[in-house]
DNA sequence: CAGTGGTCTAGACCACGCT
DNA sequence: GCGTGGTCTAGACCACTGA
């Protein structure tokens, strides 16, 4: 029967919109009840299958809950927040409400340690980039990072400024490497003299050392990054789900 | 036209299982084109909305990648694995090859500390179990635990056997509450005399503080646990995913 | 162009929760 | 019993990909 809209966007989508604004807006409060599927059908003119795409979307992504015999309600918000995401160090900044900054400190090319090579899977031999930033939050320093790539697909970086464009946008749109997915380990550490100075802390600081391997759209491994984040000022958040 | 079918499990969750067997068993590698909807509807004598169905969770699931005008296709395992799931001590240790053991130290009810009241929305006065674990991995101390949980609900916990029953399996069975989601935080700690003496480390050692509130199915905040590890043979690992 | 996934419909019956 | 979500059908047209 197709779809006979005006707009471009889907009818499901246009139904998420919303009902995530009427969540915004406190027109639902956490703990509602939603109409039901039958209702939303009718009220919105749309099939019940339609309508339940939209709730199935927010039910994936916590907003919603379901309770079969009972109704559709309003997911306490604790629990919607971001979900283990996989954020820039910029992103994570403005979710913290900071003012994101960075200095390059370092890029060349140099071969590859063996840690970087086993984790991204280059054979021996083989040449990365190798990129040093200080990262800043309201322009104190935040972490110093140290990113590795291979030099064949990301050679040209050497010639791209890091300091004012964000290296997953360079990677996407100049070099086709779109950021999906990664593994990150997490685990204390404690600031050497060479860290002090670049974070502005006391030799011997706590410190939390992040480290992480990025995989492109097609899973393959792309980037290795470590990171050495303030332990005073800093402290990483997961949201966890049970399986 | 109703289902008709003779087994209990719905339609789509067979096709599930039929297509992670065929991945589980190599019959489907990474990368490979798995049949087209309308093929696997065919053949499976299904519509093609119920095979979607079963697609989709496998898609949300990291299992297949949808690919428009393409196909879907099988995902690369390194991508697929747990994605910073919750899981309890046990569950974590097991999946590192470890035989996980505990010893509770102290089990008392006590007045909520204000950090706990604000975690789990209690009001003030308000009084909680409070459990102080010491978790061994391969019998040699891995981390101190403290938890707390609201007494009007778990009360009775202080007369239940914590050293060889899983506190999440008593608050599901016993207590009807059952564990969905939590946050958690991380952040690096140093070991005082007491922590050091548990854990069996020196005073002043590496460690990693995690905090975690965990909620119920009904997103009600249901626990508050603190734990120190030891940052010489723990890492905290999250799989990261780009929304 | 043919084939793929993306969206959508207008029904149906089942399983569950509440009163 | 009645309303809720859960499953399922047999079609339809659209948007995209690749030969």
């Amino acid at each position: 029967m197709g779809n006979g809209s005006v707009s471009a966007l889907p009818l499901y989508l246009r139904l998420k919109e919303i009902l995530q604004e009427h969540i915004e807006t406190g027109r639902l409060q956490p703990g509602d009840r939603v109409p039901s599927e039958r209702e939303l059908s009718e009220q919105y003119d749309m099939s019940r299958m339609t309508v339940r795409h939209a709730l199935t979307e927010l039910v994936n992504e916590g907003v919603l809950v379901r309770q079969q015999g009972r109704g559709t309600f309003v997911g306490r918000p604790k629990i919607r927040q971001a979900l283990a995401g996989l954020t820039s160090f910029s992103e994570d900044m403005q979710a913290r409400g900071l003012r994101p900054g960075g200095k390059v400190l370092s890029l060349q090319i140099v071969q590859a340690p063996r840690k970087v090579r086993t984790s991204l899977g280059l054979d021996e031999s083989h040449w990365v980039v190798r990129i040093e930033r200080l990262r800043l939050a309201d322009d104190e320093p935040m972490a110093l990072e140290i990113t590795h790539l291979s030099a064949g697909r990301f050679g040209g970086l050497v010639h791209d400024d890091l300091n004012h464009t964000s290296l997953y946008r360079l990677m996407e749109e100049k070099y086709g490497a779109k950021v999906t997915a990664a593994t990150q380990s997490i685990e204390p550490a404690l600031a050497d003299a060479t860290l002090a100075r670049h974070l502005g802390v006391r030799e011997g600081a706590l410190l939390l050392l992040l480290e992480r391997v990025t995989y492109d759209s097609n899973g393959v491994p792309t980037e290795y990054v470590s990171s050495y984040y303030r332990g005073d000022r800093y402290r990483f958040i997961v949201e966890l789900q049970r399986r």
